[in-house]
DNA sequence: GCCCTGGATCGAAGAACGTCAATATAAGGC
DNA sequence: GCCTTATATTGACGTTCTTCGATCCAGGGC
C-alpha cells in the first residue's frame, strides 16, 4: 500500500505533484497545520530527534532530555506536552521517572500528505 | 540516489528510524523548525496546495488565489512572502500579475529529513 | 507518618504572529 | 501627463507562543 508513495517521493525532479493530486480543504489543512506547528521549534524538533533516536519502541527518559538543553525543567516539560498534543510522542510514568517514545503514526500521515495530498484520514 | 531513502519511507511501521539515525544539531533544528514553522498555518498549507496544484513547472496568478479566502488581499500577501523566504515557493511579475510557482528543494530536503534524519546540507 | 526527588501545572511577562485599513509601488490604457 | 488595476509594504492591534519562577502532585525511602 505504500507502494505509491514511494514512486512519487522518490521522483526528486517532480517532488510536488503529490501535493497537487488534491487540493487540501480547510479541515485538512487545519489539521496538517497543527502538526507541523508542533515541528516548528528547534526544540521541540531536537526533542523529537532525540526520542526517535532510539529507534522502533525505544524510550527516553525525561531526566535524561531536560539537562540536554539550557532551558528551565517547566519549559522542556511544555514543549513535551505540545509533541503529545499532536500526537507525535506519547509517554508513561514508572516509579519516579517518566519515559517518552515516538509515535509513528502522525509522522506517516505527514509522508502521506507529501505523497498524495491528502491526510489519510487516519485517527485524527 | 532517492532510493535509500525510498526504502525507510516504506516501511510505516518502522517510520521512525529515519529520523534516528542522526540526532540534530542545533543549526539543523533551527533551519527546519523555519520550514516547518512555515506551513505551520492552514492558509500558508492551502496556498502552497493551491499553487502546488498546477504540478512541475505550473504557475498560478495571486490574483486567483486572494479571492479564494475571506481574508484581506494584503494577508494573502504576507502569507505568500513568508513561503517565498522558506524558499517553498517564488514568484515573477509580469505585466500587472505576478505568478507564483513551487521550489521543490525545501520539500525534498523535509522528506530526506524524515528519511535519514539529516537535512542534506544543501542550499541555505 | 515525614522528607526528598522527578515532573507537571499554574500565572505572568515579553516576544512573535495573524490580521486589518491605509498607503505605496508597478504596469497598462487613456 | 493622469487614472485605474494588481500587488506589496507599512503600522497598529489583539491573539498566541515561549519562557520563567513558584507551586503542586506522585512515588520511593526513612
Amino acid at each position: 500500500m505504500s507502494k505509491q508513495e514511494l514512486e512519487v517521493i522518490g521522483q526528486d525532479a517532480t517532488c510536488c505533484p503529490g501535493l497537487s493530486a488534491a487540493q487540501l480543504d480547510e479541515d485538512q489543512a487545519a489539521e496538517l497545520a497543527k502538526v507541523f506547528k508542533a515541528l516548528g521549534d528547534p526544540i521541540r524538533l531536537r526533542l523529537l530527534s532525540m526520542i526517535a533516536s532510539r529507534g522502533e519502541g525505544g524510550e527516553v527518559c525525561v531526566c535524561e532530555l531536560t539537562p540536554a538543553f539550557s532551558l528551565s525543567q517547566p519549559t522542556i516539560s511544555h514543549h513535551l506536552k505540545l509533541l503529545r498534543q499532536a500526537r507525535l510522542i506519547d509517554c508513561e510514568r514508572r516509579g519516579t521517572w517518566v519515559y517518552y517514545w515516538v509515535l509513528p503514526g502522525v509522522l506517516a500521515k505527514l509522508a502521506a500528505f507529501r505523497a498524495t495530498g491528502r491526510t489519510a484520514g487516519a485517527t485524527a
